[in-house]
DNA sequence: TCGCGTTTAGACTAAATGGTCAACTATCTC
DNA sequence: GAGATAGTTGACCATTTAGTCTAAACGCGA
């Protein structure tokens, strides 16, 4: 039945790398086109527009990219403390790895295009509000394991899953805004001792 | 010698009020002239371009809107801890009150523009990151008051307020995100927390 | 190899947008 | 009141952009 293409993924791919580096308003319909190498029809053959495509998108992204990753860093198995530390650990790697090969620090694109568009876009802002859901569920569990492991004090752990997102991804976009990697350096420090950890087990050590 | 006008202070008015509401990409010169009652003409006459306009309104936003405000709020007549109290309730109540207004959590507009333009447009971005640089020293010099005054474990007033600026602007954008005020509740404790204090004097009063 | 559904090319339209300009107007100073 | 000066206007141009449409090309299954 007719023949087969991978266009649509390209289209994707192509948006994704755009709004890392770029925004939604700069990043035009033109230029996700020239970058994918698809010609303006084979576009529209298959989203309707620059919205449904970046929905598209973050799904993509949330299933191929974030998913696995955090399915493994937040594994039962591993401490719950020790879930946390590797997910600061990966944020820094990440944005430093992105840094050195953009020449900047390119911060988070669900933060930067959610915060950017949750006026105006409503699909696209229903799709990054999901994704910031399903991560903070990660992060509320390992707080709950670790208060009941007695890793940390106790706490609300929904309300600290908040602050510990607000924390992590307010310091990455700064990090962005004032494009210097520097400002994530004490990130896991301060991501941990948001947490109050009893004893020397988590941070003292990383001093 | 020749006539007088406002326009100029009418249109960097226009430009913040439509900052705050939309993004940066997505209002347009004319937009703003129109919001100002001024013609294009006029735009050009006093402004080279939009990011000029943007530069000067962020300018007098900062001189004429928040330096009083901070300067007040972070007198060295209050109480260290009391600043930033003060600082934090003051960030919820004017999220509320916006929100309230128009309908939807609105954020930060530094915040938000500064994030959405880093890595395009230089100028405004120095504009940005130069508000930012000012809005942080008013935390430490507290900050390092507080660690003075015995109201707060010891620690390092420039990563503390790093920290307690990312943690503030995080979650302002997380609710603008999420379009979620009640994401700020928790804002005031979490904020204090952040800060260890001793005792009971700051935190568990307020529970 | 052939037919048919799938995919692509790229020219085209309409609207939006940034920016220019010369003529015009108001007001201040003398 | 007469310039001179500061400010205003709206028409106009060039470019960019989203989105459409038709004909052609491709490749899978038979």
């Amino acid at each position: 039945m007719g023949r087969t293409s991978d266009a649509n993924e390209r289209l994707m791919q192509a948006a994704l790398d755009l709004l890392w580096a770029e925004n939604y308003g700069g990043v035009t319909v033109d230029d996700i086109c020239k970058r994918a190498d698809v010609r303006k029809g084979s576009f529209y053959y298959y989203f309707p527009g620059k919205a449904e495509l970046t929905v598209a998108a973050i799904e993509l992204s949330w299933t191929r990219d974030w998913k696995p990753g955090l399915d493994a860093c937040f594994s039962p198995v591993v401490e719950p403390l020790a879930r946390l530390r590797n997910h600061l650990a990966a944020v820094v790697a990440l944005q430093s790895a992105m840094a050195a090969a953009h020449g900047k620090v390119l911060g988070c694109p669900m933060a930067s295009v959610g915060c950017e568009i949750s006026t105006s876009e409503a699909g696209v802002s229903a799709s990054i509000r999901g994704f910031f859901s399903r991560k903070r569920r990660y992060f509320e569990s390992a707080i709950r394991d670790a208060a009941a492991a007695g890793e940390i004090e106790p706490c609300d752990p929904a309300q600290k899953a908040l602050a510990l997102q607000g924390l992590i991804d307010g310091l990455v976009t700064h990090a962005r805004i004032m494009n210097d990697i520097a400002l994530l350096q004490a990130l896991p420090r301060l991501g941990l001792d948001l947490l109050r950890p009893r004893a020397a087990v988590g941070v003292a050590a990383d001093i």
